[in-house]
DNA sequence: GTTTTATATTAGTGTATTCTAATATTAGCA
DNA sequence: TGCTAATATTAGAATACACTAATATAAAAC
């Protein structure tokens, strides 16, 4: 049935929905969905450019500033920074009446690697 | 117009679809592209496992090894792969009747990152 | 307190995604 | 030459997504 040329020494007998990784632990059930839900949070156009506005601005940036670059509504910008934040990619900070986001680790990371591998 | 509470050295004439990242100097539209079809294809329960499970496999391993292991249909399976292979995370290779699929270096560089982030 | 400005929320719509079932292709084997 | 096994492709259906327009909230300014 298995058609592996070398021997697999892992992930033969995985637990359904329990996945391998690398180097040969697993990876919860909950690990997948964090890291799927922050792929998929930035494999939108609008989101992935607003969370490169957001690491290019030091001190963070508001969603006023946001809104005239990324090109969409007012609504959907919000919506956008709205994910961002709920995927853990982004922080805010509410002063007066804006709010500052900024980009977490974890984001700055994955833009990094991004731009090193491409 | 603009609230930012500091100087904005950068992306404030940014020229439409053209971002800025964090380094300071401009993504092109293609890098853009590129960047979020990578992001998204990875945005995707089946897709993130099937590359997890050929990171894991040290030389590469066959559609029908992935199979029973993503619980999904065989069709669903080689779209998956397909997908996989457009956006740059895998390579293929053919051997006899089977497709020995391995992970990419940014394919492995992001799966470490997640990692090292969650 | 009323108005204005910044942001969030909701509802609805058009489009894209992801799957299954069915069928096609391709390569080894009898 | 057929037959079987591995993978790919296509079509169609259910569901999820991303946006706009309209409305709500919340804080400053007047």
């Amino acid at each position: 049935m298995t058609a592996q040329s070398t021997d697999e020494a892992c992930c033969t007998d995985t637990h359904r929905s329990d996945v391998c990784c690398a180097d040969g632990h697993f990876l919860s059930e909950e690990a997948v969905a964090t890291d799927v839900e922050t792929l998929s949070a930035l494999g939108n156009e609008t989101r992935y450019e607003a969370l490169r506005l957001i690491a290019a601005a030091e001190d963070g940036i508001c969603v006023c500033d946001l809104e005239p670059e990324l090109g969409v509504s007012q609504s959907a910008v919000s919506q956008a920074l709205s994910r961002l934040f709920g995927s853990g990619l982004v922080e805010r900070r509410k002063e007066g009446r804006w709010r500052y986001y900024t980009a977490t680790p974890r984001a700055e990371a994955l833009l990094r690697v991004l731009d090193e591998t491409r």
